[in-house]
DNA sequence: TACAATATGAAACCGGTTATCAGTTTCATA
DNA sequence: TATGAAACTGATAACCGGTTTCATATTGTA
């Protein structure tokens, strides 16, 4: 259950060089055609899925946008710590707090779910955006 | 600029018949059919679009969730809720619970982040599944 | 009542994502 | 090497939540 396939690689490969920036699908499968190594979207798709599973991924979806963003998951050091997006500036943010920590274990303890900080993105809005103008 | 409608009135009366409940727009077209009273579908989207810009509605979509679901804001006082989604079964569960609201509040008061209850899903494994084995 | 403003709803459309399925690739084994 | 079953691929079609269109119906006021 799983071999190693010419797309899986260029894909991962792919996701590496271009981690720190959120990528959708769509874009994902074009930057691949233009550089010679086009993969079918349905095999995008699938491979995106599976990292995901893995938690090797994160998906969010920015507000207003549509269609969902990836990005990889990896590094990300040894202390925890979590992930802010801002729905304005499209800004992932860490942040390392004692508190996230002590909820995620009170929901565990008290209600029996394990929290996944990996997979977990706390939607808003940051500090600067929130200063300017709240449109709409 | 609005008119009283059949429609309107049906669409708010159920709101309020249900409210508590997540209702995603395509159950409470269905509903609304099978109560002899249907609506279609665009009037439904136009009329809790017009309830989401009156304040009158809150509207959660997250990913992991297949459409966004409604609620009827009334009342103020009540409780926020928010999501838990389990990786495992995809079961998507609803979690009331003061020290989450406490925490969301830390996080803007101490790291002026304003975080979306109605956009944020806590991703994990819930209590069920986690019991299970843990294979993969 | 008359009529302009507004609302309705069937159907077409949209764009991201998923399912289908015949053909291809991988890899352990012979 | 050669084999074959499991896994993977990819073009395409289907799906799905949501939006737009537009001819028709309803509302409220003058």
């Amino acid at each position: 259950m799983g071999y190693q396939t010419r797309q899986g690689v260029i894909l991962l490969d792919f996701l590496r060089r271009n981690s720190g920036k959120h990528l959708r699908a769509e874009d994902i499968a074009r930057a691949l055609e233009d550089e010679g190594n086009a993969i079918g979207k349905a095999t995008v798709y699938r491979h995106l899925e599976k990292l995901l599973e893995q938690g090797q991924l994160r998906k969010f979806s920015a507000e207003g946008e549509s269609g969902a963003c990836y990005q990889l998951a990896e590094g990300c050091g040894q202390h925890s710590h979590y992930h802010l997006l801002c729905s304005r500036c499209g800004e992932l943010l860490h942040l390392e707090c004692e508190s996230v920590e002590r909820l995620f274990r009170h929901i565990l303890q008290e209600h029996g779910f394990v929290v996944s900080e990996e997979r977990t993105v706390l939607h808003g809005v940051c500090r600067q955006c929130s200063g300017k103008e709240t449109t709409q």
